[in-house]
DNA sequence: GCACAATTAGTCAAGATTGACTATAATACT
DNA sequence: AGTATTATAGTCAATCTTGACTAATTGTGC
């Protein structure tokens, strides 16, 4: 099963939601373990309707376009489960990415390399920070030991960049 | 620019090869940071071409088939180096794929994460051992600090597990 | 010296993804 | 009251990705 059906069987399963909800969320929130896009979510959504996953109904709210509300059904909670036993047992999947860039690292100047790190650095920080104090979690231990992973890995590239960049800035070339 | 032409065009910058070499290169070394396929990296590099950024010359060696190899241009250098810039300054893109499971622990009893957890960590090990005794690196000083960089995020991802693990052993539930 | 597996090198149809677009409602500002 | 901006809720054509397939060559064991 990919990454985004997961997620999304497991949004729903805390609670039904209409698709502006869950992208949402998704967007604000979980920048750091997808970037699965709006139209996505939508075709993904769709996907699972038709094998039986999930269920849509119709809501209206004054006189407000109509929208979509979707939720599991009981066949899709059994599946979420099973693939989330399968998602858990495998760190195989796991893979960092964005970080290509660090292996062609000898194709500019070193000063240059710092210059770049540096940018990089405050932004991981910027996010740690908002990581910090703006948590989605507080609904679940589950929720909250993988913000506490996330944060760990962006303080292990924090680490590094802090302990790198002096490295870059010394050598002589 | 997406990744995979990033990873393409530095692997050409070293050394003009053809498809088989790139993707075993690739699927060796680099599931930890791309989990690109062999087609996408035809497919990619045939872009790369039609852009001008690489060219395909036809080798022929004894009385095999004939194979593509693939070179990149001054162009596509150049294309490169500026595209390096990008990618280097942005952490915006890192996303730490494979871990949504991970938000759902609480779906599924505490003594069961804990068991996959450990199989979890077992994998990580696997690789932490991988990676250190059978470095693809030894060619540059950027390719080591990216290898680091892995590692060191592996590391960080066996101490949570290291650390987690009691952690969920031991609450009652 | 031959059957079987593994390696090498790709292709392609089917399915997945997304940038750009549409369209209405609420809200803020002057 | 008018209007600019943002929030809400999606759709779709064009592009990208990949599982499954083809096909030749090189071992490997017997």
């Amino acid at each position: 099963m990919d990454d985004q059906s997961l997620l999304l069987l497991g949004i729903l399963k805390v609670q039904s939601q209409h698709g502006y909800q869950i992208n949402e969320f998704i967007e604000k929130n979980l920048s750091r373990v997808t970037n699965m896009k709006k139209a996505t979510a939508y075709a993904t959504l769709e996907r699972l309707a038709k094998a039986g996953y999930v269920t849509v109904t119709f809501e209206q709210e004054g006189n407000r376009p109509q929208r979509k509300v979707y939720s599991i059904t009981s066949m899709g909670e059994e599946y979420f489960i099973e693939q989330l036993r399968e998602n858990l047992a495998l760190a195989e999947q796991m893979t960092f990415t964005g970080d290509i860039g660090l292996m062609f690292l000898d194709n500019l100047p070193r000063p240059e390399v710092a210059q770049l790190l540096k940018m990089r650095l405050a932004d991981v920080e910027k996010q740690i920070a908002s990581f910090e104090k703006a948590p989605f979690h507080a609904n679940g231990h589950g929720v909250n030991l993988a913000v506490a992973h996330v944060l760990t890995l962006f303080k292990s590239e924090q680490k590094w960049l802090l302990a790198t960049i002096p490295e870059l800035e010394s050598v002589t070339q």
